[in-house]
DNA sequence: CTGAAAGCGCTTACAG
DNA sequence: CTGAAAGCGCTTACAG
């Protein structure tokens, strides 16, 4: 059906069939306007028969669409970036476009990856997933290729990145709703589980949680830096516990994974949750429901497709007012069993 | 770095910075051998400091290889594409190729995509993650992109998909040694949660335990046939254990997420595991070891790079013996509370 | 409304 | 060992 022998179609060959030129059947594909409805019929229907799919090699090589989206983003636990994906790739279908993911294996290789497509000329646009703070630079700030950053935010300075559409977590509000929560539960000495703030999202938890102990001075906090995993938090906790005697109220920590280290600690050592020690995390993976943890829901779906909405709207726009869209996703607290 | 005002350096220029040709900075990125050394060094500067990368549109539309590799799959539970999706990069990576991910929304939009490939012409190679079985039918069979099967095997018959290399799950194996890890805990009576089989690994696991049960005259077994997620399983089990008053001894699922919702009913109705009942999955999810649920460990990102490396195996060897190569993945039992 | 022609940036015979 | 030229399959001014 797709092709006679072997080898695909060109458009000139439909143009042939169709009885027309390759310009007549470019236009038919690309719905240009001025095409007589008889003509376009024919060829709509050559084309139909035949399967025929533009090349896209072709077409990019041109300087037109391609139907490519690069979807830059680091392997992250628990499937964020899994998620994400699979939300812009629904979008992508919509609009007949295709994701090229890239893995980056470090913030260097990131910036790589960046700098590889921001030239333009490769893809029709570009998603840069939870990127690691520094490509927010200005070194790295000028691009060429239509782009969209998704859970991260530029820099309010108008330098470098300004115009760039973005998708965001509403992460101050979660962390102010979980603290309030676990406040009207009793709760008064914590212990905050930080994230390494390399990217925004464990940045922003990270301040959010510091700032929420400022403005109440009846609340304190200790805070275990570099829980990365679920092992590390684990050892970090049990350390941790092992200085002192009496127990805090409440842990908090900035991701789910680094909760489920938390838990083992606590397992370990025979301490009860919610009974003795409160317990929170932050993603609302399987496991985190599965084993009724509370947690803030993210929508990583709803997330990825928010974001390739942004792009989409952007490339099929022909406007040349560059405003910055700023979508900012509501998160909701998952109230369970561990507080 | 990357460019000089914007726009990307071609070809031409380079060669006219480096006092040459275009057809020999072509060889010298191509490594051909057919230029001295001088030469080489020469152009390789220029190259190197202008960051020049080739348009892979020129490139692709020329015929040469491109550096992408569509990756199709359909989006499973608990991030098994994802893992595997992770596996391959790793592999790309080293040959300097990019994935293009297309994720199937239902099994005819899988052989949708597939088609759009199978002629060549858009990618370097494709990878065929978990397809379902109807694409092993002849019709779809033919191709001129290379393709690797990845957690499916094309059928014996010499017809149709016969030369295609392919990355299988040693299923029967794992289902073996679970069983008999069973029956020597003293298990008699069996439940098996089957999957729809619309995959590979889904038929086999299911082959496998129904063999098995047949094997052993001393053992029985009652099926459950579609709990495909943790809802359905827990409503098909509570419905199950409705009808009836005493227990079996063990409830065998073919995935993790289906054993999830086993446990779920099994918890609701206060059955306790393991002492009532075992219950095993299949997978090796994060939740699994999380809850200490016994199950087949599945290493999924070992699979994606064994499945990248067999294509590129083929790609960048010129053999025209059209082998085919089939790498078979152990799995290995985690023994763990649940049984 | 339609077609002939140029050109996107490469690679690879073909000639030297 | 090197370069001029053709051509991959499109799209888009340009002319009619």
């Amino acid at each position: 059906m797709a092709e006679q022998n072997g080898k695909r179609l060109t458009m000139w060959q439909i143009a042939e069939l169709a009885n027309t030129s390759k310009s007549t059947v470019s236009r038919v594909l690309s719905n240009d306007p001025h095409v007589s409805e008889e003509t376009r019929k024919r060829v709509a229907q050559v084309v139909e028969e035949h399967g025929f799919r533009p090349n896209l090699f072709a077409r990019g090589l041109r300087g037109g669409r391609t139907g490519q989206i690069a979807v830059i983003g680091r392997w992250m636990e628990e499937g964020f970036l899994a998620n994400v994906i699979k939300g812009m790739d629904l979008v992508a279908h919509n609009h007949d476009a295709h994701l090229l993911v890239c893995l980056a294996h470090s913030s260097e290789d990131y910036v790589n990856l960046w700098e590889r497509f921001a030239d333009g000329g490769q893809v029709d646009g570009c998603i840069l997933v939870a990127p690691p703070r520094e490509l927010l630079n200005e070194r790295v700030a000028s691009h060429h290729v239509p782009a969209v950053l998704c859970a991260c935010q530029a820099p309010q300075s108008r330098k470098g990145w300004k115009q760039v559409d973005s998708v965001v977590l509403d992460n101050v509000r979660a962390i102010d709703e979980l603290m309030e929560l676990l406040v009207n539960k009793g709760c008064r000495q914590f212990v905050y589980l930080k994230g390494t703030g390399d990217t925004y999202d464990a940045w922003e938890r990270n301040e959010a949680f510091d700032a929420y102990i400022t403005r109440h001075d009846e609340l304190s906090a200790d805070v275990i830096k570099g829980a990365e995993w679920r092992d590390s938090a684990r050892e970090l906790v049990l350390q941790y516990l092992e200085g002192r005697t009496g127990l805090p109220d409440a842990f908090v920590c900035f991701n789910d994974v680094v909760a489920f280290g938390v838990l083992e600690a606590l397992r370990s050592r025979h301490i009860r949750v919610p009974d003795d020690v409160r317990v929170t995390g932050f993603d609302d993976t399987t496991t985190a429901d599965f084993i009724s943890m509370t947690t803030v829901h993210v929508p990583s779906v709803l997330i990825g497709q928010e974001t390739a909405k942004l792009l989409f709207l952007r490339l099929e726009s022909d406007e040349e007012t560059r405003i910055a869209r700023n979508t900012v996703i509501e998160l909701t607290i998952k109230y369970r069993d561990s507080a």
